[in-house]
RNA sequence: GCCCCCGUAGCUCAGUGGUAGAGCGCCAUCUUGGUAAGAUGGAGGUCACGGGAUCGAUUCCCGUCGGGGGCUCCA
């Protein structure tokens, strides 16, 4: 080893690297590798090896590879985008899961034909080959270099300040690294011109061949500068890139696939429910079809509601509003409650008010309401844990952008219960609500969902109670959910302004998560209402509440199942359970026996005796996604059987009636699918 | 709430400055024998609603309502 040679470690292994060897020379046979993680952090393959360096392949195809990938996609649409508007003005350009985006500041907003432009220029980009070149500069250089980008401006400017950049703005890291401060530039092969640069931390592909033709612009939407709704808008074109031409096709039918689980979708072509426009914005309605899925979910929970030791009440829709302010929801939620509703106001003949009125308010929570029924007379510790659960219709005035579909409405039922409770009982019952949850979900097929801990932000006034009451009642909820053994997510400042929230969230088909389940620790409503109980030694105590939905909102659980099963129910819930195919109208007679017979036993069957031949109604009753065709012909009938088949495709054939009753009844039972 | 896009038959979607079309579905008749589309015929639309410019609007403009994609929000 001579004196311009060291040792380094390179995937593992000891290598003798001459000095000023780059990682690209290292994989210099290997063109997979985009990027090299060197003692642990991703660096620019042009980056020099250093004595003692711990070097490894990033290939990209790997997570941090497709990252890059992605990342540099959005730098080369960025220059697309400055070359089709010369104007516009860089905002952010992170990777993001499956794609990347980035923010412009232009005076017109991209219409779906600029991005097939863009998506040409950028072509023409990628087969120039640039180089990405890294360039690192201090404060005032990239003020100078960014001095025609003031949003780039305003990022050195907060890394500059105390703290780092990387919480400056949602992405804002992958701009503006925490320690030096680098430039990005895109240098054209055979001018070696600096064609294009950006503020940056890197790191990025060495060229922008490797891109190839496997992205595509997907698109455009306006989102606020550094994520606040009282910053300006800037408009964002979103994208995906991939490592090839066939990775992208496949993402692509995976969306499509989505595309046609999506509850929307799915629930008008079953007949499930609609949105009427004469109901107005986020207000279901449910069809037959939709309705027996609705009632088979509620019974199932009400049963198990009550097995679990809870009291079946009712409370009305609306209220006097006194009692939210009680409650604490009104100075809080006022934006979230619709409008008041004026009753019992007298007026003279000169329209002067002369008795004034009542204002009533559309419940937006039950928890008031169960609290009253707490209180209506005096309480006992032998009552605790006293828990009341209802099926309460709560409407909410949702902002109309984020209205969607049966996941976020404006009225909606709450599997809704408050668990009273001795601070001493908490724990317990904190434990016994989830573990009754998350046998519910396993109940109904749930599997991909994690929870999340909402904890109060201290900087923020919304949240009322000590210091003393969080963080008990955040330790109680935290203990018990990391006791599931689930994947846990922080979700700092989530919280409701009463207290701490585990919440199970769910992913729907496209991918969005929303909250289903929530346990809430509440410590503020029972000192608002004044509840208390006789303890054991004759003092009176103030309880803890605890509220829980279990599905959370009934209609929300139910989209998100339809794209669970993709419309596919399991047999208990499905809406019609069994379809009858005579192989042709003579058997007709005999399938509706056989339809009685299972009429009998509680199954939802409908009998096909239309005009239609016998394929098309198997393709019918294959469409309609009914669990259990069963068909008869000659054969069947000799033998006093029918033939199942199943929504796979798959059948079996010759089964006698009384076991193909008890078989499907059996299956239904069981909940079983 | 903000930005952009969209609204034609029950559904999916063509189309046009001179009051409309397809496929599926629906209805009728003829059909009906083994696992995803039998044939023929028919009905069905104030082209979301309101206003404006035009000789004339479903088409162009404005507003309202509703939907979609994001952002912000989500007790």
């Amino acid at each position: 080893m001579s004196l311009e040679e060291f040792t380094s470690t390179v995937d593992g292994s000891e290598v003798t690297v001459a000095q000023g060897t780059t990682a690209a020379q290292l994989y210099v046979e290997r063109r997979e590798v985009v990027v090299a993680r060197i003692n642990g952090e991703l660096k620019d393959l042009a980056t020099v090896i250093q004595p003692g360096d711990s070097v490894e392949a990033v290939t990209i195809d790997s997570p941090d590879g497709l990252n890059v990938l992605r990342h540099s996609a959005a730098h080369v649409m960025a220059q697309a985008v400055q070359q089709l508007r010369p104007d516009a003005k860089l905002g952010i350009g992170p990777y993001i899961k499956d794609g990347f985006y980035f923010d412009f500041d232009v005076e017109e907003p991209f219409t779906p034909e600029d991005l097939k432009q863009l998506e040409k220029m950028m072509l023409k980009i990628v087969n120039q080959n640039q180089k990405f070149e890294r360039q690192v500069v201090d404060p005032d250089e990239a003020r100078q270099a960014m001095a025609d980008e003031p949003y780039k401006l305003e990022l050195i400017e907060l890394a500059g300040g105390p703290g780092s950049g990387a919480d400056a703005a949602e992405g804002a890291s992958v701009e503006v690294g925490a320690g030096e401060m680098t430039l990005y530039n895109n240098v054209d092969r055979k001018s070696e011109d600096v064609v294009w640069k950006d503020l940056c931390r890197g790191p990025h592909l060495p060229n922008t061949k490797l891109i190839s033709n496997a992205f595509a612009l997907t698109r455009s939407a306006a989102a606020y500068w550094r994520g606040n709704e009282n910053n300006k808008q800037l408009q964002r074109i979103y994208g995906t890139a991939w490592p090839t031409k066939e990775d992208l096709k496949a993402y692509q039918e995976r969306l499509a696939e989505a595309e046609r689980r999506d509850h929307r979708k799915l629930g008008a072509e079953l007949d499930l429910f609609s949105f009427p426009d004469e109901l107005g914005s986020g207000l279901p309605v449910f069809h037959p079809k939709g309705g027996i899925i609705k009632r088979e979910m509620e019974d199932y929970v009400r049963t198990r509601h009550i097995e679990e030791g809870f009291q079946y009440v009712g409370t009305p829709h609306i209220s006097k509003d006194g009692l939210f302010h009680t409650s604490g929801h009104l100075p809080y939620y006022a934006d979230t409650m619709f409008p008041a509703l004026k009753v019992d106001e007298e007026y003279d003949d000169e329209g002067n008010v002369t008795k004034p009125g009542q204002e009533y308010r559309l419940k937006a929570m039950n928890c008031p309401m169960h609290n009253l029924i707490f209180r209506s007379r005096g309480r006992s510790y032998r009552e605790l844990p006293m828990r009341l659960f209802e099926f309460g219709h709560v409407y909410r005035y949702e902002k109309s952008g984020v209205v969607h579909g049966l996941t976020r409405v404006r009225g909606f039922a709450q599997d809704d219960s408050h668990s009273y409770v001795t601070k001493e009982q908490a724990p317990a019952e904190v434990k016994h609500l989830l573990d009754f949850i998350l046998g519910l979900l396993k109940d109904f097929g749930m599997d991909d969902f994690y929870l999340e801990l909402s904890t109060r932000d201290p900087e923020s006034d919304k949240f009322i109670g000590t210091d003393e009451q969080w963080e008990e009642a955040t330790k109680v909820l935290e203990t018990v959910a990391q006791e599931t053994g689930l994947e846990l997510v922080p979700d700092p400042g989530g919280a409701a302004y009463y207290g701490p929230k585990i919440s199970v969230q769910a992913r729907d088909a496209i991918g969005r998560t929303w909250q289903m389940s929530t346990v809430q620790y509440d410590f503020n409503q029972p000192a608002r209402f004044g509840l208390e109980y006789q303890a054991a030694d004759g003092t009176r105590q103030e309880p803890v509440m605890i509220h829980a939905a279990k599905f959370g909102s009934i209609e929300r659980f139910l989209g998100v199942l339809v794209e669970h099963y993709a419309g596919a129910f399991p047999a208990w819930l499905a809406p019609e359970q069994v379809r009858l195919v005579p192989v042709a109208e003579a058997f007709n007679d005999y399938m509706a026996d056989v339809a009685d017979q299972l009429r009998r036993r509680g199954v939802r069957v409908q009998l096909d005796d239309s005009s239609d031949r016998f394929p098309k109604k198997i393709r019918n009753a294959s469409k309609d996604k009914v669990p259990y065709t069963l068909i008869a012909g000659g054969e069947d009938v000799e033998a006093g059987a029918v033939s199942f088949r199943f929504r796979d495709g798959s059948t079996d054939n010759g089964i006698p009636v009384a076991e193909a009753v008890e078989r499907i009844v059996g299956a239904i039972e069981r909940r079983e699918n």
